[in-house]
DNA sequence: AACGGCTCTTGATCTAAATCAACAAATACA
DNA sequence: TGTATTTGTTGATTTAGATCAAGAGCCGTT
C-alpha cells in the first residue's frame, strides 16, 4: 500500500527513511467497494486520498438529476474536492468507487502538519498540481476548440488505456457527450476504416 | 514592481528578508505595450510571468483561425503556457497585452533553483497552484453543465471586475460563445427586468 | 436457466447556439 | 474634427449534438 505512493512520490522529489517514516504517520489506509461513496455532495471533504489500487470516479450532477463526469482515478492519482478540501466549505462532486478500490487518506490539518514537517511534500505537490494544471488546461481548450468526434479521438491518442477499462458512457460524460453520440461516433469512425 | 510581487507572495508564505532578496535575483522586469507577444505559439515559452501591473490575454487558435480565450491575468496574476514552461516542448497558447503592462519574468532553469534555494517558494507555488487547479476544476464543471446564460452569470457574480474591464467579444471566447450569442443574452437579461 | 438490470445501439425529432450578413456605435488616431 | 478601425447589435438561416423512444446484447445473481 505504502509502497505504491512512495513509489510515486520519489519519481518527483527525494526523501529520506526517517522523512518517509514521517510522511507515512499521516496517512489512514481505507478499503472502498465498488459502487461505494468516498464522498457525496454537501459533505464537507475530510479526506485528499491516494488511490493504491482499483478505480474512482469523481462527479457532479445538475439540478436535471444528469451526471457529469470530472475525473477518474486510478493506481497512482489523487482525488478530492479540492475546494472543499482546503476551505472546508461543502463539496459539489461526489465520489465513488468504479472498481474496489484501497486507498490511503490524509486530513487537511495533517496534510498542513505534514508539509510544515517535510518541505519537500510542498515541492512533490507543487509538481503534483502544476502537471495536474496543464491537463486540466489542455482539457479545457479542447472541450471549446474540438468537435465531439476530435475530443474522443484525442481522448483515446493521450490515453487509450481509459477508454479500455471505463464503460462507455461514462467516457462519453467526461467528454462532455450524450452515450448515444459517442456511440454514433465509434460507428463513423469504424466505418470509415 | 516587486512590492507587486512580494505582496502577493507574503499573503501566502513568510519569507524573511534575505530570502526575499534572494528570490528577487531570480526575476527580470519587463515592460509590454498593447497588443504586443509575449508568448507566440510554435515558440517555447521561456518564461514564467508575474504581472505587476497592466492586463495580458492568453488565448489559443484552432485550425480556422478562430481565437479561444483561456484566461486573463492582471495585477497578481501569473501567467505563461505552464506545459511548454515546464516541458521545453513548444507552446500552443499565444500571449499578449490587451492595455500596457509590467511583468517580472523567471526562467525553468532560474525557477528550479530558486525553489531549491528557497523551499518556501515550493509552498508558494503549491498553493497557488493549488487555487488554480480549483479554479479550472469550476470551470470545467460548469462549461458542460450550465447554459449559455447561467455561464454569462455566473461569471459576472464571480468576477464582475472582469467582465467590466474586457472587451464583450473576448468575455465571450472566454465562455465558450459566439459574441453574437453574448450580445443577445445580454439583451434578454436586461429585457426581462 | 432465467430473471432483472445495466450498457449499448439505432432511428426520428428537436433545439440551443453557431454562422452568415449587414449595419450601428464607439474609439483611436492623424 | 473627420475618417478608419474595432467592437457591438439585430435578424435570418443552419447545424451539431441532445433528447426521446424502443429494442438488443450482456452480464451477475439466485
Amino acid at each position: 500500500m505504502f509502497e505504491v505512493l512512495f513509489a510515486h512520490i520519489l519519481q518527483k522529489v527525494s526523501l529520506t527513511d526517517e522523512e518517509q517514516e514521517t510522511v507515512r504517520t499521516y496517512f489512514t489506509p481505507k478499503n472502498l467497494r465498488k459502487r461505494q461513496y468516498l464522498l457525496q455532495e454537501g459533505d464537507t471533504c475530510k479526506y485528499l486520498s491516494f488511490v493504491a489500487k482499483g478505480l474512482l470516479r469523481s462527479y457532479n450532477v445538475d439540478e436535471k438529476g444528469d451526471e457529469h463526469m470530472n475525473l477518474f482515478a486510478w493506481e497512482g492519482w489523487w482525488t478530492s474536492d479540492m475546494h472543499s478540501f482546503f476551505t472546508g466549505e461543502k463539496a459539489v462532486i461526489n465520489i465513488d468507487a468504479i472498481e474496489d478500490a484501497e486507498l490511503l487518506l490524509i486530513t487537511a490539518e495533517a496534510f498542513e502538519e505534514m508539509t510544515l514537517k517535510v518541505p519537500k511534500m510542498d515541492r512533490y505537490f507543487r509538481i503534483l498540481f502544476q502537471n495536474s494544471l496543464f491537463t486540466k488546461e489542455r482539457r479545457l481548450i479542447s472541450s471549446v476548440t474540438h468537435t465531439a468526434e476530435e475530443k474522443y479521438i484525442s481522448l483515446m491518442e493521450s490515453n487509450p488505456a481509459l477508454v479500455q477499462r471505463v464503460p462507455q458512457n461514462l467516457i462519453a460524460s467526461y467528454l462532455g457527450l450524450a452515450p448515444e453520440t459517442l456511440s454514433r461516433i465509434k460507428k463513423n469512425i469504424a466505418h470509415r476504416k
